[in-house]
DNA sequence: CGAGTCAATTGATAATTATCAATTCACCGG
DNA sequence: CCGGTGAATTGATAATTATCAATTGACTCG
């Protein structure tokens, strides 16, 4: 892989603790790979064979059953994905694909393996990493089986608007479809839920959501403070 | 601890592979205790103490959300559970309370991370854990993402019947509102799902369910090989 | 600049699930 | 053995969500 592209790699909480001799054996052996929008990158009940690293673009983690699919997370620059297949080697349970044009790196999967066994930081990481994964996990099956469509949409905007420093105007990253099936509705619901919204602070152009009254939309949405607590 | 409670929890894979020494730390360090049943060992938004290991009894992991709650898991005896609280030190996100009379071995959290660092074997378990835990969410939030309650019951029942070997007799634990929780549906539905799985190979007699045909519930519920596949 | 394409919206209807209200059933204690 | 308590079931209705169909809107390509 290029040299250029480490650093950001490397300051990746995975990555940043553990030895650098063992970094370089990792990064060495992984190469760097562009893929055009809407490629899948792997599927349900392949073998994981890489740790995948976006580095740049956008992916989607998504699961079929039948004719259905639905969207299970949406991965932002910059963040390794399927980390729980690579440990217990075990099939994918979702399958992956480019939204945008990304650069992926790739890392083999018995290398990364060994070389956790080896570097307790790393392997301390990567529990870590296990363990809000699926703490994130527990907030979402917690949204689904709780919450109705309306309210799900409503905090997620409000947890957009946190991780965006409080910024009161979103960009949807991707379509709304997409966001749609993330949240568990159809793209007609999310359209109807968010002109629901209106009434309740929220005002929608386009892509561009804008919260108008914070206030209002927390009485509607109610959002927990441990549920839709930002995890450090 | 009494020394006679030992060997079965040793065996657990998080404990069985660490130095005996290390093993010797926790559990002296540990101690078991009973609780009675419908009693609340923690909830939502505290600090993790303990890990949690039941020896003996069920448990109930659950989440609340205004008036409604939901179960989130139920815990068989031997497990461990809320690890992914430990390791992060971050607030629960999910409440535990007893539903039948079970004796819990309490391990204090600050010893466990501290021996989790020092024990790489300990750590390794723990990240398989972690990852083994995270998969179980994957699965169970497509489930309810993508199936509708009576295929969701019909897949559950597979599933059990799977676990158990393949025994065509299933006896419920615990009461059907639990199970109704658990599936994600009211009490009312899933009385109603059981009896329209009658004409899909399924016979119901009190907590008693048989499984007469295995084909035609197959047939009904449609099961995914990875996504319904039993973890090793 | 206009046709074509696809996402997004809107309206109408259907399916699924939840809620409310009675019973019925099983089990326990007196 | 009887009455009481709470789970489970059943029926009727309401709420939520999905589906189907049509239209609007945004953007690209020739």
């Amino acid at each position: 892989m290029r040299e250029g592209e480490r650093p950001e790699i490397a300051k990746l909480p995975l990555f940043a603790e553990m030895k650098e001799e063992q970094r370089e054996r990792v990064f060495s052996a992984s190469h760097l790979q562009v893929f055009p929008p809407q490629l899948i990158l792997f599927d349900v009940g392949q073998k994981p064979d890489f740790l995948y690293v976006l580095v740049d673009g956008l992916i989607e983690l998504f699961t079929t059953n039948g004719d259905r699919d639905s969207t299970m997370a949406i991965v932002e620059p910059v963040s390794s994905f399927i980390l729980a297949a690579l440990v217990t080697n075990q099939p994918f349970l979702m399958s992956a694909r480019t939204l945008q044009s990304s650069r992926v790196m790739l890392i083999p999967a018995d290398l990364l393996r060994d070389v956790i066994k080896q570097d307790g930081a790393l392997m301390q990481e990567a529990m870590r990493e296990l363990a809000v994964g699926y703490r994130h996990m527990v907030r979402t099956l917690t949204d689904m089986k709780l919450r109705q469509s309306t309210e799900r949409l409503g905090n997620f905007l409000l947890l957009e608007s946190h991780k965006r420093n409080g910024a009161m105007n979103l960009q949807l990253r991707g379509e709304k479809k997409l966001l749609a099936s993330l949240l568990g509705m159809t793209p007609e619901n999310l359209s109807r839920a968010l002109s629901a919204l209106a009434k309740h602070g929220v005002s929608v152009a386009g892509g561009n959501i804008t919260i108008t009254d914070h206030d209002a939309l927390v009485t509607f949405a109610r959002p927990d403070p441990f549920l839709d607590g930002v995890e450090v």
